[in-house]
DNA sequence: TGCCATAGGGTATACGTATACGCATAATAT
DNA sequence: ATATTATGCGTATACGTATACCCTATGGCA
């Protein structure tokens, strides 16, 4: 037909063609009670055909509402910059899918920690709230989100959910999947298990995993030895190096449990170059149940966020504290998927 | 200091303290070159003193653009809900990236290609332009991109570069990378080169790869033999069963060369299950290099795009379509990457 | 000296929607 | 029958910015 791409429709054109005023088309498509079923039915009829969309621009504007939320990611630069987390690639399937559900547009940014965080700021005014994420280290944001709170911006963020963190957490159990990986092991009969992650207050996720498993040892009667701890980010290079000098201090294990499962596949490959069988050496377990630990050789036996619930609660807990509602932290629950590499 | 949250400063709060009109600030912040400097430098320190940001929906409302572009990812319904391919999360980054560069917001949606397509066209409404992202049964929205062009709405896709391909298009050069992959496989020495992959038009990149491995072959004399070639989406169980037919097949062959990663690793699973070693018996290449074809054993060798000038031709084109500036296709090069599943 | 171009910036207004009010009409209560 | 309250909708206006247009002062030039 090729009618022409005729200029966008408003609701004044709406209005006239209904034959009522724009403000009662405003109210009709937005579902006010105070208009009448008749005229309502006839006014979606109208705005259906001409392909009408409510202008979100002026909408914003007017109810200073933009329903929108804004996605942060942010990291420690890596040297391997087009590299995204998966682990929390993972959770935007879900995020974005709850946003739509709830009606939301989906903003995002990535960030270099060390970028000015006005960005923060800035996006927190082009939407609605703030959902973050990401891995590093956390005393390096810890102002710039006391910074925010300060602000007032609304915001939450996925993470150690501790009693000091700032402004509204959620995250996994990351103690009680420590024990479990710890019982785990312990089962299958290891003694000396190892940790490979950062163990300090800069990475408080890895932190709590660490915890976890020295409790879990500790209620069988073990004794965690401090020199079975190796320092690791999240990514093969560093898993290989930490699990690289465990070995080179001579000091003897049968099993890690690795605070991600990039650090374990960079320590299996560092265990395997040093001809330790895996699992009968060393048993070893990871952390998120990226896509690559059903393909390493063997296969990895992790811990598994339920990155689906993460993505709900996330949007559903910002959308509460947009609308001043009472929310608390949420602590989700872990599932250990049990593979070869711990398969005695 | 604790200064209380005052309301969001806007620009007559700026021309108050700067002893100007409204509209010199918006000329100032903008750029406009009918502003001293002075002035311009003056309102340009009130405005940070202030945490002063433009508002965008005013901004937009009044000037029409949004300065948003919309990232549509869709997909074809598959069981395994919550997984996005990993080749387009890959390029997530470098979209990201450029369009911050050149001062754009974006926007995220994930579809269906089920669902209703009228949704990008609502994009289209909060957006300046679309990038459309996705693997899919290319004839099931086709009618939709026609759609999209009768609407005159702006977008651009990443796909196969060919004729008849509607709308602007981005894509690397599938043909050239079939080729590549063949004269490879050619060079060690292998003579009977099957294929997985969907090789009909409704997957025209698919397509083009076959295409190019046939044109390698003829180049070197030899005969494709399309009862070598196997349907298969881009999945790990499509590329399991695919690789089990050409098995049960009876047909000898030496070579495969994959469409993607994950019929890859499918396939190598069906081939070690059926006791073929690899790359002895039968040599593998796929496509993508997703992070998991380093970790599979042996490696995959395999045909590397260049995720990161993809995102940013994509940006690009889409903005200069936006300028109604002259646009061309582009065709990006490949890279093979030579791993051990292919070293003889 | 008079004229005009230019720089610099003010005035008025439009962008499209949402909401506070007000005002009928009709339904109900007294 | 009058007072009261809902119902359904129109009127007026605000949201914060960008831009078309207009005005003033200055300097250059003949």
């Amino acid at each position: 037909m090729g009618r022409q791409p005729s200029a966008k429709p408003t609701s004044f054109d709406i209005a006239y063609l209904a034959g009522v005023s724009q403000p009662t088309v405003s109210r009709a498509l937005r579902g006010s009670k105070s208009v009448s079923a008749a005229t309502r039915a006839n006014i979606e009829r109208i705005a259906r055909e001409l392909n009408y969309t409510v202008d979100k621009n002026a909408s914003s504007l007017r109810s200073q509402r933009t329903h929108t939320l804004a996605l942060l990611f942010f990291e420690d630069p890596t040297p391997d910059q087009s590299m995204i987390n998966p682990f929390f690639l993972s959770m935007l399937g879900s995020i974005t899918r709850q946003c739509a559900l709830r009606g939301y547009d989906l903003l995002i940014s990535f960030q270099q920690m060390h970028n000015d965080w006005h960005v923060a700021y800035q996006d927190s005014h082009r939407s609605d709230g703030i959902i973050l994420l990401g891995y590093g280290d956390y005393q390096l944001y810890r102002s710039k989100l006391e910074h925010l709170v300060e602000m007032d911006t609304k915001f939450v963020r996925w993470g150690s959910v501790s009693d000091d963190s700032i402004g509204l957490t959620v995250g996994s159990d990351n103690v009680g999947a420590g024990m479990q990986a710890g019982r785990h092991l312990i089962e299958i009969g290891r003694r000396t298990i190892a940790f490979l992650g950062d163990a300090s207050d800069h990475a408080p996720e890895f932190q709590d995993r660490y915890a976890g498993l020295c409790r879990a040892m500790e209620g069988a009667g073990l004794s965690p030895d401090p020199a079975l701890q190796r320092d690791a980010v999240s990514s093969e290079e560093s898993g290989h190096a930490a699990a690289r000098a465990l070995l080179a201090s001579g000091r003897a294990f049968d099993a890690i449990f690795a605070a991600s499962d990039l650090i374990a596949i960079g320590a299996m490959r560092a265990l395997t170059e040093a001809g330790r069988r895996l699992p009968q050496d060393v048993a070893i377990i990871g952390f998120d149940d990226i896509p690559a630990a059903n393909l390493t050789s063997p296969t990895l036996t992790t811990v598994m966020q339920d990155m689906k619930s993460a993505g709900e609660l996330l949007v559903d807990a910002l959308l509460r504290r947009l609308d001043n509602l009472p929310v608390e932290r949420s602590i989700l629950p872990t599932r250990l998927i049990k593979r070869q590499s711990t398969a005695v």
